[in-house]
DNA sequence: TCCTTATGTACAA
DNA sequence: TGTACCTAAGGAC
């Protein structure tokens, strides 16, 4: 599920099982299907990931533009492929393997240029190399919006979704409502250091656990649990659930018209 | 079987 | 700020 851990998952995953060879490529569901029999049989050359957007390189100028946005879905599997649903957008097909895509925001063939504008709208992502922070934090320290809408803002920064918002501003005790302009340089050097290992933890384990061993069940003597969403967590879908750390409730609130999760009594400042 | 919900974004007003 | 888009799972009836 779709923060930018999955994309990069995802980018690695698609060069793995389709890098270098011919796939056949279709989209039962009809909506990519002049784009799919344009591409049918040609190479995946290579794949990148930016934020929450995925891009499939099949040669040159080339690219296959993909945005999961909140419902899209990808599943991999071993041949031989069963009958596709008329849901799947996209399919991959090689000897050894396929891939489904379905319900993305966007499923699209674009050009360089097109995906340049693509990045050049994006802030800086976690999880790649060439990302600067301080780009980041020039718009965050001038801004009077709420650090949790900011950490949202893929202008800003790309790549957190609801999850990592929420749970980042735990670990560092963070009000969810100050104003970006009120947090310090030293506090987002380490929200994005932290973000780079917890993003990092989340492309190797395919899932978001951000609870420290000293807080793990295990450790604070509460039966073991693993939260719907696949991970464990402090605060994200725990609504008035006892922290792990004080033991107070979480609060839940719409922001921006997003569940925001945080604990009132250690997120204070 | 229907209703709600979701880790997202873009556009209109 | 509200609404539209896309899908699937889980819970209420």
């Amino acid at each position: 599920m779709p923060e930018g851990h999955t994309i990069h998952r995802l980018a690695e995953d698609y060069l793995a099982a389709f890098g270098g060879r011919g796939a056949r490529v279709t989209s039962p569901q009809g909506k990519f299907g002049d784009a799919a029999a344009l591409l049918d049989g040609s190479v995946l050359t290579g794949t990148q990931a930016h934020g929450k957007h995925l891009f499939l390189g099949f040669g040159p100028g080339r690219w296959v533009h993909i945005h999961l946005g909140l419902f899209g879905k990808v599943g991999f599997g071993a041949t031989p492929a069963p009958p596709p649903t008329d849901t799947v957008r996209l399919r991959l097909v090689n000897d050894t393997a396929y891939v489904d895509l379905r319900g993305p925001t966007t499923c699209a063939l674009i050009t360089d240029d097109e995906k340049h504008a693509i990045h050049d709208r994006l802030g800086p992502d976690p999880l790649r190399p060439d990302a600067d922070p301080a780009a980041a934090y020039r718009r965050v320290a001038r801004s009077r919006t709420t650090i949790a809408a900011l950490l949202m803002d893929q202008k800003v920064i790309a790549g957190v979704g609801n999850v990592y918002r929420a749970e980042v501003l735990f670990r560092h005790g963070i009000d969810p409502y100050r104003a970006g302009k009120d947090l310090g340089a030293a506090e987002w050097d380490a929200i994005w250091a932290d973000l780079v290992d917890l993003m990092r933890e989340g492309v190797r384990n395919n899932r978001i656990d951000t609870v420290r061993p000293e807080h793990t069940p295990e450790a604070m003597g509460r039966p073991p649990r693993v939260d719907d969403h696949g991970g464990e967590v402090y605060v994200y879908r725990r609504a008035d659930l006892p922290c792990h750390i004080c033991g107070g409730e979480i609060s839940t609130a719409d922001l921006a018209a997003r569940n925001l999760f945080w604990c009132p009594a250690c997120q204070r400042s």
